[in-house]
DNA sequence: CTGAAAGCGCTTACAG
DNA sequence: CTGAAAGCGCTTACAG
């Protein structure tokens, strides 16, 4: 309580540089909206005094007065993944590049869907003009309350509601992507690490994209199973196995990380790389994976983060006009010293 | 503008629900806040309405009423690096364990110094009753005019100024740990990635730890001097002349990307690891560095966001009674297969 | 247990 | 070019 009074007395107000500058306070406000004509010699007094006072403007009166916090929030997953990493760092710069005030707020991740809708309101108490959501959990039916308050962007999940401006990735092109360079080395015999639905949807997606895109082209595929979160060293040593069996010549993972982990295990027990079999995986993100030179398709993030920004400020600026569309991106393969032909056959 | 109107118009207030419940504001105030007795039936109304109204608490217009945001700050350098990743999901986590409310902001990186400057006036613009700073680059003098406004706790990083309460690594233990790690395992001529200071100063004092300690034992020890801030091949294709040479049986890196870096130059030139040279890292947090097995010293990103904000909390309860520290936490050496004894000498 | 009223720190017509 | 005044959405003594 007294800490409350103190500061609040030491805090500088907009009238404790009115009255040091000898102006009104509506003059001082002018003077920081730079909006009207002030004199340049009372404009000088003020921007004195409120050097001479350590003055900061509290945005939470500003936003009160105004209606408009000048705040866009970001609703952010988990920031110990790098792909989140890579996303908040990108949009954190696009949107100060365009005079968007980012703040953001990460649900803790324990309990996830309450916790993400206590991040919502906090967001929301803070009456943000727009709010950024990267988030798996938060459902449409809770968003949906706010869309009438504040434009929405989704991004980088794939987005189901058609209240909300979706910006996302183009998992379907990346398994594609990924099953099409396998092809044009040459493999024929493929495993592929499928992850199911109910343990990460984009890994499904990722997944059943390349199964099928390889089906097609006459390639006789192996999945196998993970339903799992972890990353399961079982699903590594079975594939192993296939490799040594002579069954596959190549695999394919819908995450680096999954990828990574057979890399380990496939030196660990001698297995060459490529050449006995030849690995990619998905995502791109990690500079430890660029070293390893793992072959992989690289996930857009600074495209999608792009888009959504001036999504995000085309929104802002006339919400209605802009009719509401869930855009997909696509990245790029990277080739990589973990792709080679295929052994030839022994028998 | 018209744009604010309507939202404001759409976004209902305490008045609204006030209104609809048939009682007076003050009213629903307390039923939101929970101190006052309230009758039960009344309560029922006004819960009722602010389902019904869908209302979200103006966190803006509660701050501007209390005096007081309930938010904490949080300004984070970079969040591409795991490190920081980590870093900021432990204080969000822990934060929102003891009802602090974290928001983050991130200084884009374009023009550091000012970035952080103007990251922090957000911040403080919006009031946050404490701070903390997670930052490389930004000065005591620019956070000294706001020691006395909110208190700030220096997260992670050396921290200098005695108006404000470090936490952060001790980093010359952990270049002591890395360095009695490889003495454990028998090893006298080590060589040690030494980064210069203006680099990164952090990782400076590692590899400075390291040596004296390696010296002090015994060792012989041969300094790779990095001047550049990237990874540098070059210094790998150094180090692995030296073990061909024989000179060296092992080496040590500041940092696990570092080690890495080497690894994948070891493995590519033939190089047997740890056969021929055993090789450490430092930081232990990517979960790609533990897949590949690379022995490191695991910085204690969890014990310091704890700490931190443990401190904070006291720092809001009783400002002054408080004695400002710099407190410095370590970690713990994680071994690994990239270590093992030194190669028997062929001659 | 409840309400009327003052006040938090700003902005912005409205006058001058 | 400048000031007095109303109002943004809340909280909190102060009465009752």
């Amino acid at each position: 309580m007294s800490e409350n009074l103190r500061s609040a007395t030491l805090t500088p107000t907009m009238d404790d540089v009115a009255r040091t500058a000898g102006v009104s306070r509506a003059t001082v406000s002018r003077v920081l909206a730079g909006t009207a004509r002030v004199a340049e010699s009372t404009e000088d007094r003020v921007l004195q005094a409120i050097k001479q006072l350590g003055y900061v403007p509290n945005r939470m009166a500003q936003s009160l007065a105004t209606r408009s916090s000048g705040l866009v929030g970001l609703l952010l997953r988990d920031p110990r993944k790098s792909a989140y990493g890579l996303l908040h760092s990108e949009l954190q710069q696009l949107s100060d590049r365009a005079n968007l005030q980012l703040i953001t707020v990460v649900p803790s991740s324990t309990e996830a869907s309450a916790a993400e809708k206590q991040a919502l309101q906090r967001l929301l108490g803070l009456r943000v003009d727009g709010l950024f959501v990267a988030t798996g959990v938060i459902g449409p039916e809770d968003l949906a309350p706010f869309l009438s308050v504040v434009p929405v962007v989704s991004v980088g999940r794939p987005e189901a509601h058609d209240g909300v401006y979706g910006v996302s990735y183009d998992e379907v092109a990346h398994g594609h992507m990924a099953a099409d360079l396998l092809l044009r080395h040459g493999h024929r015999d493929i495993a592929v690490l499928a992850t199911a639905a109910s343990v990460s949807v984009p890994e499904s997606v990722r997944a059943e994209a390349i199964v099928s895109r390889l089906r097609e082209r006459g390639a006789a595929v192996h999945r196998v199973e993970a339903t799992t979160f972890g990353i399961g060293a079982e699903h590594s040593h079975r594939i192993a196995d296939m490799v040594r069996e002579g069954t596959i010549t190549a695999v394919a993972f819908p995450t680096d990380d999954r990828a990574l982990d057979f890399l380990t295990i496939a030196r660990k027990s001698g297995l060459r790389v490529p050449g006995e079999v030849s690995v990619i995986g998905m995502d791109g993100i990690s500079p430890a994976m660029a070293m390893i030179g793992l072959a992989t398709v690289r996930i857009p993030i600074e495209a999608v983060a792009d888009r959504a920004v001036t999504v995000m400020g085309d929104l802002l600026e006339h919400r209605d006009s802009l009719p509401i569309r869930h855009e997909k991106f696509r990245g790029h393969t990277v080739d990589g010293p973990t792709l080679g032909p295929p052994p030839r056959r022994k028998s």
